[in-house]
RNA sequence: GGCGCCAUAGCCAAGCGGUAAGGCAAAGGUCUGCAACACCUCCAUCCCCAGUUCGAUUCUGGGUGGCGCCUCCA
């Protein structure tokens, strides 16, 4: 398996810390709405890294947090008149309603920043002991000069982000860089009490901290946006690096942005597409769909039209898996030729294809090819003469391929009511007595009704459109 | 100013030293009462210029055109 990492900026070969296993965190999402299809890209990409290191036999343990604590969140707590908490705890449902539409499977732990202030305070009392935080009325900030590895990851010296770093006025900050780990208690916000009076953890204290308390000093793959490397991550390194001494992550992964019309979404431009918006139109699998079919350290660009085309290419891939559905429903014959040996002998060449460019650093757009090329092989090599063992042997190939990308996963709908299924035999009736006027109103009524018919060799289908 | 990314067919998108995967769309065909599905056929020399090489979309240099980070952001 090989991986770009970011902080070697190079695909290296995966060697994990400990045989067979996997220790990986993505930074989650800070619950305050609904998410944007930006932020959806990390949790699918990372969603299937996960997926493939299970598939390929490691046992990975994936670690994605929620931020419940952030301005952000306080702000819309006073615009809606519900506590923090409230505004947390709703978008945390929210966001699974939305994950799971997407097909992302819950993480090991999804650990909460209001749960593990213990821990942010015993690290941040570590780095004020190291000399690398220093306590200004309540206020703690890390100080950036003392940490000689800062801007390792973001390929920064402390000197140029300096020179480029906006001078705030009045700051009580010893440089600029200086990002806080406790921030002190103001009127109106939730607090917590610490040695340096009552107050909340900064933002990027949270993953250093629960990073730590659930998979260890250092870890294998630490994900998120490549918006992320800077500053989020890079004081990410300052504040474990710094407090323990050793490396914090072995290899950190980063995906591209999703933009609309060549610039990057996100919710302060506002030129952003929430999950939820798009579910009102779209079967969120297409943007599964859509997301994984480029490279995910690609931008991509995100439209109405182009999720359409990602929609219409999912649908090829279930009528491919219907058909082997239908067809071995009605399959009699269990002896295998020859010919279907010879067969089921090739399909492994796709496996070892699909393997070879998911282990190429995450390539689904090429695994995607890969799966394409197979679907095109079961349509014309499986019919109504295959026997079972070869149908079987389609199906397995083409359900385990798919499943590490979590595409194609839903089930054909077999409960019809009774009033359709009346009306099919109807049109069945009329086409068999040649009346196919009739036999065509009821196929556009039957339309109109979301359903579409197929008039097959093996006999009527009907689907949902 | 510092750091970094991208430019492949109508659209999307892999490939990254040996003469261009896949999807969507369009066209022609097979199947079908018609349609749909499926299948077959067809659709590009890879932004420009100069190098390196037997050979470059793929490496190097220079252009041109986009984009991102350096401030909250996935």
């Amino acid at each position: 398996m090989k991986l770009y990492n970011t902080l070697t900026q190079k695909k290296e070969t995966f060697i994990p810390i400990e045989k067979g296993k996997v220790r990986m965190y993505a930074c989650g999402p800070t619950v305050y709405n609904y998410f944007h299809i930006g932020n959806a890209r990390p949790f699918i990409v990372f969603d299937v890294l996960r997926r493939f290191l299970e598939y390929t036999g490691y046992e990975v343990t994936f670690i994605q947090n929620f931020t419940d604590v952030d301005d952000k969140i306080i702000n819309r707590s006073h615009e809606e008149g519900i506590t923090p908490k409230e505004v947390s705890e709703k978008y945390i449902h929210e966001y699974f309603v939305d994950a799971d539409a997407l097909g992302i499977h819950r993480a090991s732990a999804h650990p909460k920043v209001s749960e593990h202030i213990p821990e942010i305070i015993d690290m941040i009392k570590t780095l004020e002991e190291k000399g690398l935080a220093y306590n200004i009325d309540g206020n703690v900030y890390y100080h950036v000069d003392q940490f000689k590895a800062y801007g390792k990851l973001s390929k920064q010296s402390i000197d140029d982000l300096k020179s480029g770093a906006r001078i705030d006025i009045n700051d009580e900050k010893k440089s600029p860089l200086d990002f806080a780990l406790w921030k002190k208690k103001k009127a109106g916000e939730p607090y917590w009490e610490s040695p340096w009076g009552q107050g909340r953890p900064g933002w990027h204290i949270e993953c250093s901290a629960m990073s730590k308390k659930l998979l260890g000093e250092t870890i294998d793959i630490h994900g998120g946006g490549q918006d992320l490397i800077f500053p989020h991550h890079e004081n990410e390194i300052a504040q474990s690096e710094g407090s323990c001494g050793k490396p914090f992550a072995n290899y950190w992964v980063h995906n591209g942005y999703i933009n609309i019309d060549n610039e990057k979404m996100s919710k302060s431009k506002g030129n952003f597409f929430t999950v939820r918006d798009i579910a009102k139109t779209f079967d969120l699998e297409a943007v599964r769909m859509f997301l994984l079919m480029a490279h995910y350290r690609s931008p991509v660009n995100f439209s109405k039209a182009l999720l359409q085309q990602a929609a219409t290419a999912l649908e090829r891939l279930y009528t491919a898996k219907y058909q082997m559905v239908f067809l071995l429903e009605k399959a009699a014959n269990n002896m295998v030729s020859e010919a279907e040996k010879l067969w089921i002998a090739t399909l492994d060449q796709y496996k070892k294809a699909f393997i070879e460019t998911m282990e190429d650093d995450i390539n689904t757009a090429d695994a995607i090819s890969v799966i394409f090329e197979l679907v095109r092989d079961l349509n014309s090599s499986l019919d109504e003469h295959s026997s079972k063992p070869a149908l079987l042997a389609g199906q397995t190939i083409f359900r385990e391929l798919t499943d590490v990308l979590g595409l194609a996963v839903k089930d054909k709908e077999t409960n019809l009511d009774a009033e359709v299924a009346a009306l099919i035999e109807q049109r069945q009736a009329a086409r068999k007595a040649k009346d196919f006027k009739r036999s065509d109103e009821i196929r556009d009524e039957l339309l109109a009704k979301g359903i579409v018919l197929e008039d097959t060799r093996e006999g009527v289908k009907w689907k949902k459109a």
